[in-house]
DNA sequence: CGCGTTCGCCACAAATTTGCCACACAGGGC
DNA sequence: GCCCTGTGTGGCAAATTTGTGGCGAACGCG
């Protein structure tokens, strides 16, 4: 999967560096302009996935950039303001941002919304079958349902997101506090002890149904990981 | 694994009291300071792994203490300002901070913001291998397991660790001090005997199997070390 | 507005690891 | 060989960490 390219416009160039620095390492292909003429040439060339648009640049500003891409693309657009003023004017039809974010902003706030947009973008195509299969269970992120050796298993979201989580990555482990940031979000602030609870409602109905290829294994003093016992892919 | 150290820097003790308690409660090791001076001499001092900065403190303000920090150094630091006017300053190359907070700030929503700055350094250094293979020795930190000739070996957390510290530095002597403070921390308080008993329960797990080629080898006087027999690389 | 789920968290029990002691033993200087 | 100091080791109790049942609160859904 060739990297999510993005492109940074903002005639602020210690802020496109901040960013880019960011979504350079979120890992993204970044790419930046100084103005609103070299974006849209930069846009022509590069077709990148996700565009960051400073409303206030000189010669062409964010809204004219913003217009003009529209008239080729409905590649995600954010832009970036001073003040809340313009919101109806840059969620407007006549300007079609996908979000917009007020200065002051924090970069990690910034590369949330990317992220959202993109998320958001990608659900929107339902293309890929979000299947995951290792022997003798299989989770389906699509319906969100699970089985175990051929038998539904009815688990709620969180334990499937879990499992998702655990199976995609088989036998690495992970601390409480890496799954609270990955299934609850980097804001979440509660106890690291609920995913222990989650851990015991999983394998309470996991268990249900014999699998005796793999398991959900506690690390002590560590955390977490999907232990998988044969040597299958 | 040793705690993550965060240096919060503000001359509201209130301030800095709240925001310590929360961060102990997330499993932080806490250090404050009251003033810019205060907080460089600590930063020299503990090499804290993240730092927040109030800008307006006493006699040096946060900005210079940024800026000071930065010149030997890429810790993460969470800038923490009043009102919004500075966003530019903070976030420009000068200053360097890697995220900004405004006041009235809600302490989870700081602990939010560290999560997520600590989690993207960690993520933008994938780099370095969590695999550790010496003959017929293999220790992995990703699924905190270990190996002698193909065969799993099950240690505890702090075994793994001590394993992987002396392997990781093949032939090099570590005083009992010396692996204290790597694997229990600087302020750890107790017997330096203890390492011993690491060692003695670490060698009996090891030695059930037959690893011809490396052996934990005891300095009379000075510590222990990993010694490899072959001249493998 | 009820009703059944799901979710987060607490409290207590169980499991495991860990630090340290005590004593035996080994190393090194004389 | 003798003594002093450092190290190996068995064992154990304390400290941590995890498993688990259960309970409201929040949520989702007619």
């Amino acid at each position: 999967m060739p990297k999510t390219k993005i492109l940074i416009a903002d005639d602020n160039r210690q802020i496109t560096s901040v960013l880019g620095e960011y979504a350079k390492k979120e890992g993204y292909e970044v790419h930046t302009a100084a103005d609103g003429g070299e974006a849209l040439e930069l846009f022509a060339l590069l077709k990148p996935d996700i565009v960051l648009l400073d409303v206030m640049m000189p010669k062409t500003d964010g809204f004219e950039v913003c217009r003009e891409i529209r008239k080729t693309s409905t590649v995600p657009v954010i832009m970036i303001t001073a003040r809340g003023e313009d919101f109806e004017k840059i969620m407007g039809l006549d300007i079609g941002a996908d979000d917009y974010i007020v200065k002051p902003f924090s970069p990690g706030e910034v590369m949330a919304r990317v992220r959202a947009v993109l998320r958001r973008i990608e659900n929107a195509n339902p293309q890929k079958a979000q299947t995951l299969v290792y022997g003798s269970l299989s989770v389906n992120l699509d319906d969100y349902s699970a089985a175990v050796g051929g038998e539904n298993v009815p688990l709620t979201k969180k334990e499937i997101e879990l499992l998702w989580t655990l199976a995609g990555n088989r036998n690495k482990v992970f601390s409480r506090d890496n799954l609270l940031n990955s299934l609850w979000g980097y804001d979440y602030f509660g106890d690291s002890r609920t995913v222990d609870s989650h851990i015991k409602r999983l394998r309470a109905k996991l268990d249900a149904r014999s699998h005796p290829d793999w398991e959900i294994k506690t690390i002590w003093g560590v955390g977490y990981k999907f232990e998988g016992k044969s040597d299958e892919t």
